[in-house]
DNA sequence: GTTACTGCAAACTTTTTGCACGACA
DNA sequence: TGTCGTGCAAAAAGTTTGCAGTAAC
């Protein structure tokens, strides 16, 4: 929930006016919806969204929210996260970028990335198809799990089994 | 299917030694399970790999198929691909590489992938905690798909809506 | 006033789990 | 022969869809 006020707006505007080019109508949940993904920088799911919005929108359905990320990320709005599994994860952030990827926790952090451009692996990929956007996934131990695992070692040697 | 029989043969060998060494037993049901993934460069989801099993061990079930890409992953024998979503795929090539994902489609197919340091974007992630591997994903219109493109876009001249 | 959107419920897909029988070591 | 693995079935988790009432334009 570190994304400046001022960027959460104008992704919101954005969204409201993207929403009224379609022909489609922005809602009090739609844009619930899309002010939550547009304030999150942790890649919520559904269910996480589904959480915070029934905060400020206590009758809101969980399959208005599935219906809504779909239509945001038709739209070019949101995109998914490309991650190995579990549920379909949202970002907000368009801007070309790297992920940093737990395997402990699974939380994802977003890498601001310049632009990446490995000559091999483009030139590699240029013989499969057109290539679009590349990203780069980072996986390691985010700094709370590296802390987790001293801490168990430390009570390991405390108590040995 | 055009991972040559040589590796296929040293990867089920793998399989074989690391299940034993593990306490594990090597079923006839695991070992056909193991040889599809090693024979396969598609990165196949658990359904394919139950349909092309079951061509030769006929009374295998989709759980049992679920069951061992589970052990072969805890043993680190298999890795999933980090894809956006849908089921499941796995991949036998453990040599780190990168993947082409077609967005039409959805083929995946493997980047030989020399050591990968870019640098500005590992000590990026240095600061979110302890770097594992990177991985690039290369997203883009396979060679097919592209084909089929132009195809439509001739049949759309031809007879305008 | 239309038409699209929402909420409910039910279906569908992917994956996991409990249990009894069968097979590996 | 003992124990682990398999197949069956049912359940769980994630996601989609049909329908009738509701709200946006």
């Amino acid at each position: 929930m570190v994304v400046p006020q001022q960027e959460v707006d104008r992704r919101v505007a954005l969204y409201a006016q993207a929403l009224r080019e379609g022909g489609l109508r922005s809602t009090h949940q739609r844009m619930e919806v899309a002010r939550e993904i547009a304030m999150s920088d942790t890649h919520p799911d559904v269910e996480a969204i589904y959480r915070a919005v029934r905060q400020r929108v206590p009758t809101i359905s969980l399959d208005t929210v599935y219906r809504t990320v779909g239509t945001l990320e038709r739209m070019g709005l949101v995109e998914r996260v490309p991650i190995c599994s579990g549920a379909t994860r949202y970002d907000a952030n368009l801007e070309h970028h790297h992920h940093f990827v737990c395997t402990g926790c699974g939380i994802i952090r977003d890498l601001a990335g310049a632009a990446f451009e490995e000559l091999e692996i483009t030139e590699a990929a240029a013989g499969f198809g057109r290539v679009g956007q590349i990203t780069v996934q980072v996986r390691g131990l985010c700094n709370e799990c590296c802390g987790q695992e001293q801490h168990q070692e430390e009570q390991h040697r405390e108590e040995p089994s």
